[in-house]
RNA sequence: GUGCUUAUAGCUCAGCAGGAUAGAGCAGUCGCCUCCUAAGCGACCGAUGGGGGUUCGAGUCCCUCUAGGCACACCA
């Protein structure tokens, strides 16, 4: 599509000794829309040129031949250019564009980039609770979002199915294991062999000692100690399915930290030949405070087992081998900040191409916490995710009942209607913040909410359903949509590809949440404004475009998103 | 103690990589369904933690103070 800030760039770069490039990212956009579409600030031209900006200002405009069909009006208020689009000719190009592509906004600017998303990992054994839900959708968004621009898309669910909590379980299991119903009710049965255990740890030094070793004898491929982990993963990743289907989550690979059990060898092999893997309390370590990070990084334990640190290098290894990625995003919380800049920095001494090793990012979010404190599975005050959104669909049926009870497949909308109002929840806020988690809040389906997208989409379906049509492209008068909110849309769903790019850019869905969110408050003024069903055939062949391109649009960011959108709630 | 991070309305958050008069939602008060779904729309109420600095211009950048959060070697 014409790239206005592009156009208006290259005019005055042949009137002023700036490049192009940069002009266009001095170009903006008012807030307020009585000062034009795209405006240039004359100011930081005023010390080289000596004069006042309005001054400048005025010069420009005189020089400046851009006025046309394009660019309707230039004006100049206090220092600034401002420019006037033909909004015509936008909203025909924008409904163009709609009419010419089922998927609208998708694009191949990723073509041929190899995207490594980590992301989701819930521990084995522990309950999935709604701390996990952060990196769960945001993984599951980015997803989404890079593999739409282009990108070939790599979702990995990298389990925490290996370490010493397994030392602890196993332990536990050989203790106490038959007081326990685990084919029952596995994860909670095993979350409270893990807290008994873990109080037990604390009590008596020499128990954790054996846990650690415990730990040691998997590693080093003890059946007996293999058969029991094999038994609580494949138990634990059956009750993880439910939350994944319930949220519609996808992996193209489930390879946790246990599938690089035998990938370790290489890692510290590498390492030793580097000459920095040193000895240090009986572990090996690399030292990194040249690095400015004055904690060293772990790579092998005094007892000779690995840490989370080797398993991590193992994956990178691995996965720049298998994916020969140009970026590898960790979807995981802030808390493991110092893990990956020591991760990151050793990755270095991998003898990887620097494509590999400048690819590596962290993408950090923040902590979900209940009002009473931090969750922790040992103190059991935790969420289930499963629990949260059990609690959210049957709220949305209860509404449902309430508001539009003659409704078919009413279960069918209140899963659509509860997941996607806690997956909009989670992904509305920029990810960086803390949240602590409060029930009123994630089950309020009013104002910025998913439910308000969904139920703005269903508006425009059944607006839709009731013209009973779709009207060709080449019957729409465009000029008949000049009125604000209609016009209001059309710079909206304009944007949309630079949304999605933005996300990319800042490894932020939020950005594409709040896009949708302005866009169903446009619609609803919209709506709110005009009558779309009206007699005049022209306007509302034009009202019932505009209306269809919005569901569209809603629909794809939506789904971006991972929420669904039902046709009526 | 060191490092990272956060601070905008009573509450939850936006603020396009410095620009024109700081925007929403929730809560509260009020108004709008004989009219395409009122899970909606409109109105009122109300804010940049303190102090310096850089700049023509600072919520945004720098310094500092204050207050939260997180992390700091054999958990992951």
């Amino acid at each position: 599509m014409t790239n206005f800030k592009n156009i208006i760039a290259k005019e005055i770069s042949k009137i002023v000794n700036i490049q192009e490039k940069e002009l266009e990212t001095y170009i903006e956009v008012p807030k307020d829309s009585s000062n034009g579409d795209y405006a240039f600030p004359c100011f930081r031209l005023a010390k080289e040129l000596k004069k006042a900006p309005p001054i400048i200002a005025e010069d420009i405009k005189e020089k400046l031949k851009i006025e046309g069909e394009t660019i309707e009006k230039v004006e100049v208020v206090g220092g600034y250019l401002n420019f006037y689009i033909n909004q015509k000719l936008l909203t025909k190009e924008v409904l163009t564009e709609i009419s010419k592509k089922e998927e609208y906004g998708k694009s191949d600017i990723g073509k041929g980039k190899n995207i490594v998303i980590d992301y989701s990992a819930p521990n084995i054994a522990k309950p999935f609770h709604i701390g996990h839900l952060r990196s769960t959708v945001i993984g599951g968004a980015l997803y989404n979002i890079y593999k739409y621009l282009g990108y070939n898309t790599i979702g990995i669910n990298h389990l925490g199915d290996y370490g010493t909590q397994f030392g602890k379980l196993i332990e536990g299991y050989k203790l106490w294991g038959k007081e326990y119903n685990i084919e029952e009710d596995p994860i909670n049965e095993l979350t409270k062999i893990y807290i008994r255990i873990n109080q037990l740890c604390k009590e008596d030094e020499k128990v954790l000692e054996r846990c650690r070793m415990n730990f040691k004898l998997l590693e080093d491929g003890d059946p007996y100690c293999k058969e029991i982990w094999e038994k609580f993963r494949e138990l634990s990743l059956k009750e993880f399915q439910r939350v994944y289907d319930l949220l519609g989550s996808k992996f193209d690979s489930w390879n946790g930290e246990a599938f690089y059990s035998d990938k370790m060898p290489e890692v510290i092999q590498i390492l030793d030949k580097t000459g920095k893997l040193v000895e240090s309390e009986g572990a090996k370590i690399i030292d990194l405070e040249d690095k400015g990070i004055n904690t060293p990084c772990i790579i092998q334990k005094s007892n000779g087992s690995t840490t989370y640190a080797t398993r991590d290098l193992a994956a990178i290894l691995y996965r720049a081998r298998n994916y020969d990625f140009d970026k590898a995003l960790y979807v995981v919380s802030y808390e493991q900040t110092l893990h990956f800049k020591q991760v990151f920095e050793v990755a270095k001494l991998l003898g990887l191409d620097e494509k590999y090793t400048n690819g590596l990012k962290h993408v950090p979010f923040g902590m979900v916490s209940l009002s009473t404190g931090k969750m922790s599975t040992r103190e059991g005050n935790i969420v289930k995710l499963e629990e949260l959104l059990n609690e959210a669909i049957s709220r949305a049926k209860s509404i449902i009942e309430e508001k539009n009870p003659d409704l078919e497949d009413k279960e069918n909308v209140a899963k659509k209607v509860g997941v996607g109002a806690v997956i909009f929840n989670d992904l509305s806020n920029s990810r960086i913040k803390d949240e602590i988690f409060d029930w009123n809040q994630i089950l309020n389906f009013q104002g910025e909410t998913g439910p308000y997208i969904q139920y703005t989409y269903v508006r425009t379906k059944s607006v839709l359903e009731k013209a009973g049509y779709i009207p060709q492209i080449e019957e729409i008068k465009f000029d008949k949509l000049g009125d604000e909110s209609s016009k209001n849309i059309i710079n909206l769903i304009y944007n949309f590809e630079n949304i999605l790019e933005q996300v990319t850019q800042k490894e932020e869905p939020s950005i594409l949440s709040r896009y949708l969110i302005d866009i169903a408050k446009s619609f609803s003024n919209f709506y709110n404004d005009n009558k779309i069903l009206v007699e005049d055939k022209d306007t509302q062949n034009a009202r019932v475009y505009l209306t269809y391109s919005v569901g569209k649009v809603l629909k794809i960011g939506a789904k971006l998103l991972g929420i669904d959108m039902p046709n009526k709630m």
